[in-house]
DNA sequence: AGGTATTTCAACACCGTGTTGATTATTGTT
DNA sequence: AACAATAATCAACACGGTGTTGAAATACCT
């Protein structure tokens, strides 16, 4: 049982790489089987061999990508020791999607899935909101939903606009000023006067 | 020269409403123009009439939604009285698209299209931008780039959710809490401490 | 080299598209 | 009420992409 042919994963790659190219300067719904096949150079009969249609190709290249985002952010929240601040998990998690910056790029671009980043933003979900919800105990239940509703799209959108502006800013320094809007909101415009009152309160 | 013809107006509602009708439970690209014409009732050719296909109708209703957006804008940022804080302001926004609600669920929600909240957010940026420029001086132009991508989808974010959850909560206490969210951070859930330190140095 | 798995190729019926021209129905105007 | 103009309907059409088939060719792994 040979469980990775070399033939499969070449038409993959070849798959992939075709999408993500067309991808560059067309709108998804305009892109047809036949076209993806021949900028790939493959028989059409051998993509519906390994995808049902082109959202299906989308969604497994997604599923993909979040399994890698999910293992390189494993080690990152299990180690609990002093140093691991919370600015560096989210700078480990920008460093992720600048590796993967292929696919993010389209799918988090303006032609891309809804539901890629939604599902993006579930992950780190379960993992945040808990402590929050230890240690806020006199927020309600809503303004703790709304509260990460709002910073987990900010995040998304300052992310979108950084993969946008080719991520020339170093993955520590987005996580380091996502960390501080998050923190502080506008404070973070005007310097972090306000970052000693808060910080002892808040849950590593 | 009849500016609005009674047929037409009619034609327009029926695609309109079997188009939200058919977005509630199926993605926009897996709607075809027949079956959009047959749940509305109309023939396909006159569909081809007033449209060129489906897209076009979203972005032409997209269109007309955002025209409301912005005349309902207006009043509110021309004001520039005393009491029209900014909270107001916000309130106005969410109470608009509170309005609009059958439009902006579908265009927001999961099959929603993404050009369609970036517009949304492009809408506030320019009014917001350079108030924010001219008052925070020591932040360099990308901080406030990134501060306001994180903002905009921030607010979309917590509209998405709002709309998802059927808008029980009141427009204005959404602006509040977004409003503090931006202003305090985190510090939103903490109570509003912070909050005399901040405020004389906000732009109104 | 062997058998197996994968890709290729041509062909197929099927369905939605977008357009056409003729017909019918509805409108605003006189 | 009668008119011309406009809009909606209908049937029909060519076109192109879809998804599947079976046989042949090719590449793989041991």
């Amino acid at each position: 049982m040979p469980k990775s042919d070399h033939r499969i994963r070449v038409t993959k790659m070849l798959i992939r790489r075709a999408f993500t190219e067309i991808l560059r300067n067309k709108p998804i719904q305009s892109i047809s089987v036949k076209e993806l096949c021949e900028t790939a150079g493959i028989n059409r009969g051998t993509f519906y061999s390994h995808y049902t249609d082109i959202y299906d190709l989308m969604k497994k290249m997604e599923e993909e990508m979040l399994e890698d985002f999910q293992q390189a952010l494993q080690p990152l929240l299990e180690v609990h020791e002093e140093d691991m601040t919370p600015v560096k998990i989210t700078a480990g998690i920008f460093q992720c999607l600048k590796e993967n910056a292929d696919i993010c790029t389209v799918t988090l671009g303006p032609f891309g899935d809804k539901e890629f980043a939604a599902r993006l933003i579930r992950i780190g979900r379960d993992n945040y909101v808990e402590s929050y919800q230890r240690f806020f105990k006199g927020a309600t239940p809503r303004q703790l939903e709304y509260y990460y509703a709002f910073v987990s799209a900010g995040c998304i959108g300052m992310l979108e606009r950084w993969l946008a502006e080719g991520m020339h800013t170093s993955a520590e320094e987005m996580a380091d000023m996502a960390e501080k809007i998050m923190m502080y909101g506008i404070g973070f415009l005007r310097g972090e006067k306000a970052k000693e009152e808060v910080k002892e309160d808040y849950p590593v």
